[in-house]
DNA sequence: TTAAGTATATTGATATATCAATAATTAATA
DNA sequence: TATTAATTATTGATATATCAATATACTTAA
């Protein structure tokens, strides 16, 4: 197929762009409407120790495709509001996990985040997603390997 | 159809996010490689004034999603780097252009931008990537409604 | 035509992202 | 075991994102 130009509107990037940018937006005004002072990306953070009692921050990072740096800075931020604690694993790293606050309000969010999530694939097939899941995948796999 | 939660990996703004940041990571060092030192959201400022000779800031930051406080602080790298330019519009906007500089920029990085998409989508068919567009759309439209 | 409302751009505060450098510690190997 | 190598977390610098507040300037309506 030959290769070529398009302009930004026909360009899968731009497409993917512009709904992540809307849903976290709509996401974190979500929180605050429900009176809650975390982001969209504390949320999935909190969400995933939820699964997993305990882990450490380089698990924890790889689990939420966040850099290192970023998930110290992320941690810093809910650890002050007492929703998650460092333990000690060995003496260059930590396990986090949430405290008794932080699942309670997992416990509380929960609900009200899937419909939330199933409010921004309304009108679409599970044949559709399933396609949307490889494409993601696809993309994901093909810029992983440099 | 049941409402329910889901662990982080089924969920489709785990894929989103994670497809988003291999695909920026790997642009930016592709920028690098290529000895430019733009990142991939001031290229898509860039390409987007390319196809569009000139247009106000607010035009411009819809045109490639962004905020208006986004556009200020980006365009002020950039034009410091020379590569476009601020023209009073009327007293309080201003048109955004290329310089020659950018200019030539964009042409010599769009060919080396095309390949680079395309490497994204290897092994991924034409119907594939209508229907990731329709989602992606619909997820966009889900979502700014408020 | 003045007054009230709207639009554009900027700035400050804060959160997140990347890269590079560093410190401390653990693991591998010669 | 002693050295070297790899791992984990942190910090600094810079770019981007959002929200709120502000300053100008344009537009509309009374």
């Amino acid at each position: 197929m030959k290769e070529e130009d398009k302009p930004l509107e026909e360009v899968y990037f731009f497409w993917m762009d512009r709904a992540m940018k809307a849903q976290r937006k709509a996401k974190n005004r979500f929180f605050k409407k429900l009176g809650l002072d975390i982001t969209s990306d504390q949320w999935i953070i909190l969400k995933r120790l939820s699964e997993i009692e305990s882990q450490t921050q380089k698990e924890l990072a790889d689990a939420v495709s966040k850099d290192p740096a970023s998930i110290t800075r992320s941690l810093d931020i809910i650890e002050k509001d007492g929703l998650i604690e460092r333990i000690s694993a060995d003496r260059r790293s930590f396990k986090v996990m949430l405290t008794k606050k932080g699942s309670e309000l997992v416990k509380r969010v929960i609900p009200e985040a899937v419909k939330y999530r199933n409010k921004g694939i309304e009108g679409l097939s599970d044949d559709e997603m399933q396609v949307f899941k490889k494409v993601l995948n696809t993309i994901h796999a093909n810029f992983s390997g440099d």
